[in-house]
RNA sequence: GGCGCCGUGGCCAAGUGGUAAGGCAGAGGACUGCAAAUCCUUUAUCCCCGGUUCGAAUCCGGGCGGCGCCUCCA
């Protein structure tokens, strides 16, 4: 069983097969950060993470690059506006996004770069493109890519070009373009860019580079000149990757990149998200509402990337509560009673369990299918545990073994541990109303029990009455919990 | 207008020819001092019509409904 990933180009499900063994060279389009990225930009960041984490769990050796855009009209019209640079303009965004990033729980990228670090080889791309003959230099100082001098322009999207009609609806005045499909790789400098300190010099004069060039220069730069993966957004199919295709391939001769993934667009409550419909979410924004990032990573990830998901406050909800169920059978794990009996069957449920979670996983990252296998796992374990007094140890661990692995990839678990953590003065202050709680229960005293009971849960703490003992969680985030001990 | 996607139980969502995963919610039951957790039982003519096939949620045609891209929006 092998990972089969569906390649947005061949349209089609074909073997993941790197450049070089065991190696995989992922290029990730990243946020254009002028603002916080919101919950749509997360679907698909999130799908990144998924990608990063399977193949690294299949044993690759993974090298994951992911830009943030901070050159372009927005970066530039909003430092414009705030009166600073794009550098300045732009880093607190990035920081609250790589922070997001990490609140939901993705691995870092071996490397986060930006246009304004790539100027230099930039402009030598452009030079090389100009010399080979695949751009010109317009009479208005921008360099353009001349479309027609790739004749595979279009196989991305599957489209013909060659029938536009030049001139159709490209401005008469503004641009100096041959070919209504070429594209700008260097812009010459607006006022705009020289105020918000984006601009440059080079052989055409001041100016910046094209959007699309960001992307080809950083991805060869940083990884070589084919990309085993290149994730985005389905918006960026075309132009951004069509473009991105014919200046790169133009450029090195090479094959530019072997698997292009795209990742449909969120809902939100059933519609686009957009601005002008008012349903624009952020993550922090979620967290202020008091949903915790397991349950936003959860509903994120809960099904296929290239299926529709709509993202709702209900299902936020149902996420909560089932990454609850798996936080839940966590820690049944830790606390089952152990000993030598005879043996489980557990041994080979989990087994079983990671085939099919491999294979779902294999079969283009079919998260919902994978998700099927862990929760299966859960049921026909909590079964088996119900049904014996005790089992053997390393059962269980196969189980814990399996659970964790699992979650190595997921990633649910882990964030709501994250999110969830408490901090010890709380905890000692729990246990020592458990014990009170104890002493009352010892007594018969169940209504001073029940009153400790309730105390606790108005601070969003459960108990659990067991075999072993009482044991104790905190529902929903930490923050609800934290300073909440009292002295 | 051009290109494309989707329509599965109350909600979310897998499944692309062999007879419907999983999550959430609901109902009943077991366990519990009460709970929580867990288990058991229970809810689907797979949008409609026609066709292909021994057999279709899955393929083809038509219809209805929803959505996306075509604008430097992930």
């Amino acid at each position: 069983m092998a990972l089969k990933v569906f390649n947005t180009e061949t349209r089609a499900l074909s073997p993941f097969e790197p450049l070089e063994d065991g190696k995989a060279r992922i290029y990730a389009c990243g946020p254009t950060i002028y603002d916080h990225a919101h919950i749509g930009n997360f679907r698909t960041f999130l799908f990144f993470d998924v990608v990063h984490r399977h193949l690294e769990w299949s044993g690759y050796n993974v090298r994951f690059v992911m830009n943030l855009t901070d050159v372009d009209d927005k970066t530039i019209g909003g430092a414009v506006k705030a009166g600073s640079s794009v550098a300045e303009f732009t880093r607190p965004f990035g920081e609250a996004f790589l922070a997001d990033c990490n609140t939901l729980g993705m691995l870092p990228a071996d490397s986060y770069p930006r246009a304004t670090q790539y100027i230099t080889q930039m402009v030598d791309f452009v030079v090389r493109l100009i010399a080979n003959g695949h751009a010109y230099v317009a009479d208005d100082g921008a360099v353009y890519f001349s479309v027609a001098s790739f004749p595979r322009y279009g196989r991305l999207k599957g489209i013909d070009t060659s029938t536009l009609k030049v001139g159709a609806r490209v401005s008469q005045d503004e641009y100096e373009k041959e070919d209504a499909r070429d594209f700008a790789l260097w812009k010459p400098a607006a006022e705009a860019d020289e105020k918000a300190m984006a601009a440059w010099d080079s052989p055409w004069g001041r100016g910046r580079p094209g959007w699309h060039l960001e992307c080809s220069v950083m991805s060869l730069t940083e990884l070589g000149d084919t990309l085993d993966l290149h994730l985005g957004g389905e918006d960026l199919v075309f132009p951004h990757h069509e473009n991105e295709i014919a200046q790169s391939e133009a450029a090195t001769g090479k094959l530019f990149v072997r698997n292009w993934l795209h990742v449909k667009h969120l809902q939100v409550e059933g519609r686009k998200m957009s601005k002008s419909l008012g349903n624009f979410v952020t993550v922090r924004q979620l967290l202020e509402e008091g949903y915790d990032p397991a349950s936003i990573r959860h509903q994120l990830v809960s099904a296929h990337y290239r299926s529709d998901l709509n993202f709702t406050r209900d299902g936020l909800d149902a996420s909560r509560s089932a990454v609850q169920r798996l936080v839940n059978f966590e820690s049944r794990l830790e606390a089952v009673p152990v000993g030598d009996g005879e043996p489980s069957g557990l041994r080979d449920v989990s087994a079983e369990t990671l085939a099919a979670f491999r294979a779902a996983m294999d079969n283009d990252f079919n998260t919902a299918d994978a998700m099927a296998a862990l929760f299966g796992l859960v049921n026909r374990v909590n079964a088996l545990l119900d049904a014996r007094p005790r089992v053997p140890a390393e059962d269980v661990a196969s189980v814990r073994d399996a659970l964790s692995s699992m979650d190595r990839v997921l990633g649910l678990l882990e964030v709501a541990k994250a999110s969830r953590s408490v901090d010890a003065s709380l905890a000692s202050w729990v246990e020592e109303r458990i014990q009170a709680r104890a002493d009352a229960r010892k007594r018969k005293d169940f209504a001073a029990a029940d009153a400790i009971r309730g105390e606790l849960t108005a601070r969003g703490i459960v108990l659990e009455d067991g075999a072993g003992g009482t044991r104790w969680k905190v529902l929903g985030p930490a923050a609800a919990a934290s300073g909440a001990a009292p002295k």
